[in-house]
DNA sequence: TAGATTGTTAATCGATTAACAATC
DNA sequence: TAGATTGTTAATCGATTAACAATC
């Protein structure tokens, strides 16, 4: 749909703009009506530089000296790159607690995931999380028939390198990976892997350091 | 406890402490006794030399040229590291679906979390998760008492910041922040962002790309 | 005009990858 | 000995931060 008409957005610069979104909607709010890079710095605790250069590489027009950016375009530009605007719409698969926090968790809601079905082996014992929950041998037809595009796994390790290839089987592009398995996927699809544990590591070699 | 006897590891590597350790238990099952570097690079879909650095910057010993690594002591070493043998202990704040994702976590558990406690607002109509649920209003309290040095947060955004003010005042060291909120805290507290929405905008910008 | 803020170019930092000699 | 694998040093890559001229 759009070209290379802008710069390239680096990876952590992509995952800098939820927190810009959220602020300046907080400024639009409070009608606030132009911003600059080194308020927002400020107010995100980040480096005024490093905002100045994601907004370059964000807003379509240029920031005014002296004044900054201009709220609601800004907003508007940044809600645009992340297809804010075009609903994505996704199939999530297992029906655990975790399952259930991401079906439910509303800042996702906020930056345009929809997630339209739940997978599990067992749909009856399955909870409800306010998803209909299919059983899992529908997932390639109801990704394929429905054009699905971005694929949750949150099922248990032993699983999850079976559904990954049932969501790319139906045509999945993105796969959001919440289980600890390093999944084998043709090139062209993006897996983006989600591991607390791995998170966890840091807080706990922090400690271990600091007692 | 241990001072800088070892080189200094990069948060990427401790990120990728956790893979090594699940796939060297496996290995150990297998009744395997020494593993090369190359091997783990090609079942993790790892760089060979970044597995090398990795194991040289935890490994005690030394590995052996045409042999590798004895699985063993490799997994104990990783696992010491990151404070496996010392449980840590934690609290959580919040206690909706995501907090009983993070509760009920298995691999949270295997890496030695144990949540003590959970804190809530309204404790009477929160869901029970396998963990008592206290009052917010003694969350300092507790965790001075009990020496707790890690705190959760799952509460909605607007509560994020005072929670987190209660959590250090109660003695916390490191923050585990599931809120979008980045928060104010003294600087020898080390606070660990998850932001779902932040890795939700990756997948969304590759499909806007792809499609 | 003076001063705040912009955008850009250069320097720094951190992590990954490549090259290669050492060793079992 | 030959070959696989190690550890180390150098090159590359990517992202952040600093320096500075341009502009409203």
């Amino acid at each position: 749909m759009n070209e290379c008409n802008q710069q390239v957005i680096t990876i952590q610069a992509l995952q800098r703009m939820p927190y810009y979104i959220q602020q300046l909607k907080i400024l639009k709010e409070n009608k606030v009506e132009t911003v600059s890079a080194p308020r927002i710095a400020e107010l995100l605790k980040l480096n005024e530089v490093q905002v100045r250069k994601d907004f370059a590489a964000v807003y379509t027009a240029k920031g005014k000296p002296k004044t900054g950016f201009p709220v609601t375009e800004l907003l508007n530009n940044m809600e645009e790159l992340l297809g804010y605007h075009n609903i994505n719409e996704a199939v999530i698969v297992g029906s655990g607690s975790l399952a259930r926090a991401i079906i439910t968790d509303e800042s996702l809601q906020n930056f345009g995931l929809e997630i339209v079905a739940a997978f599990d082996l067992n749909p009856a014992d399955a909870e409800s999380c306010g998803v209909k929950i299919l059983a899992s041998d529908k997932i390639s037809n109801l990704c394929r028939r429905m054009k699905i595009h971005i694929g949750i796994i949150t099922v248990p390790a032993a699983q999850a390198q079976v559904v990954c290839d049932q969501l790319v089987a139906g045509g999945i592009l993105a796969v959001w990976n919440f289980t600890p398995v390093r999944l084998s996927v043709p090139e062209y699809i993006l897996v983006r892997n989600e591991n607390l544990a791995a998170s966890f590591a840091i807080l706990s070699n922090h400690l271990k350091k600091t007692l």
